[in-house]
RNA sequence: GUGUCCAUAGUUCAGUUGGUUAGAACGCCAGGUUGUGGCCCUGGAGGUCGAGGGUUCAAGUCCCUCUGGACACCCCA
């Protein structure tokens, strides 16, 4: 995200519910049955957000973002919620992360986000993936296409799956994204937005892909690429793992050019991408690239007896309080089960308190991979342990 | 919202045609060694068998409902 210069943007859990009914679409199935929705004490209706698009879009407009620069690139990781039946790929509670680019109509950064969208995936070596573009045009186009390819779906109705019957009238561009094979089937000769745009769009789109060569970024037109949500115009796009199973969407992403002004804002077009989380690290984890690394403590301190307990407890937060990492025994058990604590915890090294020690001031430190032992002056143990 | 499968110790799982106090491995705790971990040996703790109801002399086992989970549809990240 550096590198393409985004900036961090964070925001609250949970939104107005209107806000996603208005930007997201009410007949659309995220809002439609996918919301955590609550009533809260003053009986407004919260929702637990179920993408970041909107509530950064929210923000933008309150915060008038867009008046410390024309261009606003930021970038989120958030959790996001969405009730619905769990399965590999798809969870009640998971994580986005994705960038905004707000304020700007130029292809250019269309390009930049597709750019910087797939460039995380590489940066993990991942490279088993396709980013499939499409164009879903602007308000004007698209309706003229719609009342096109409602024609033509009309003619094959009644051989369409139910699915896709139902949404000939709400919302028929979804029909070719069906995955039903006889849909697919019936739909193979259908006309596609692509070859309807205007000519505003059109120039868009197919500077958009040569943007995109230059870039360096390998894609596929896929006129049927409709995103879920309502807000998206001109691109729209996806990068599909080869490597998951039924839920495959590794990122997904467009230009919604009119939703800042939909939600109140000044008229803002924009683009954005989103990506989860969990299936990224699905794909890190098929590869056994994903090495999760727990902190150790660099020492534990053992107590011979229950009298130098408090000399230990004494000692660990001298340490603690020059930034060294350590631990001890809070459950009074025997030595024994101290070195086995301290084992268990992968110290790095063990001194063993008790009478002794207090006396002389000298402890003997054990390295507890090589067990080799060392006397050193108590005194000596910071500079010891951060001197390695 | 739909379909298929599943639910027994902290974990992974056994548990016969329904039949006494439900087992193993690993993990956990303690001891073997009264100043030193791992390996080994010995012992111990830990289960409302997901919940509720039903059938039966008897249910972890059979039936029903519910809850939770996995996968798929759908949808999407």
């Amino acid at each position: 995200m550096d590198i393409y210069n985004y900036k961090e943007i964070r925001t609250p859990v949970f939104e107005e519910t209107s806000l996603f009914s208005r930007s997201i679409g009410e007949l659309t199935d995220i809002v439609g049955k996918e919301m955590y929705s609550f009533t809260d004490r003053s009986g407004n209706s919260l929702t637990l957000k179920p993408e970041m698009t909107a509530a950064v879009t929210r923000s933008y407009i309150q915060h008038n973002l867009g008046e410390k620069q024309p261009l606003t690139k930021v970038y989120y990781i958030s959790p996001a919620f969405r009730q619905e039946r769990p399965q590999a790929g798809r969870l009640r509670q998971f994580h986005q992360f994705g960038a905004e680019a707000i304020g700007g109509p130029n292809p250019e950064i269309d390009a930049e986000i597709i750019s910087l969208s797939a460039a995380i995936y590489k940066n993990f070596d991942i490279t088993d993936f396709e980013i499939r573009i499409n164009s879903v045009g602007c308000q004007k186009c698209r309706d003229k296409y719609k009342t096109v390819l409602k024609s033509f779906l009309s003619t094959i109705a009644d051989k369409l799956s139910s699915d896709s019957q139902r949404r000939i009238d709400t919302n028929p561009i979804r029909v070719l994204d069906s995955k039903d094979e006889n849909d697919i089937k019936l739909t193979i000769d259908a006309p596609l937005m692509k070859d309807y745009l205007c000519g505003d769009c059109k120039i868009h789109f197919e500077k958009l892909q040569t943007l995109l060569h230059t870039a360096g970024v390998d894609f596929k037109v896929d006129g049927r690429i409709v995103r879920g949500l309502d807000y998206y115009t001109k691109t729209a796009f996806e990068i599909i793992s080869n490597e998951l199973g039924a839920q495959d969407a590794l990122t997904g992403g467009g230009r919604y050019d009119l939703l800042v002004s939909e939600l109140g804002g000044k008229p803002t077009p924009s683009v954005g991408f989103a990506a989860g989380m969990e299936r990224l690290l699905m794909v890190l984890q098929k590869r056994n690239k994903l090495n999760r690394t727990t902190p150790h403590p660099k020492l534990f301190i053992a107590a011979m007896d229950d009298k130098s307990r408090d000399r230990v407890f004494q000692e660990i937060f001298k340490l603690r309080n020059k930034g060294i990492s350590c631990d001890s025994d809070l459950l009074y058990r025997s030595l024994k089960a101290q070195m086995r604590e301290a084992d268990r915890q992968q110290a790095e090294y063990v001194i063993v308190i008790g009478e002794n020690e207090i006396k002389s001031n000298r402890v003997t430190i054990k390295a507890m991979q090589t067990g080799n032992q060392q006397e050193i002056s108590l005194d000596e143990l910071p500079d010891y342990l951060s001197g390695n």
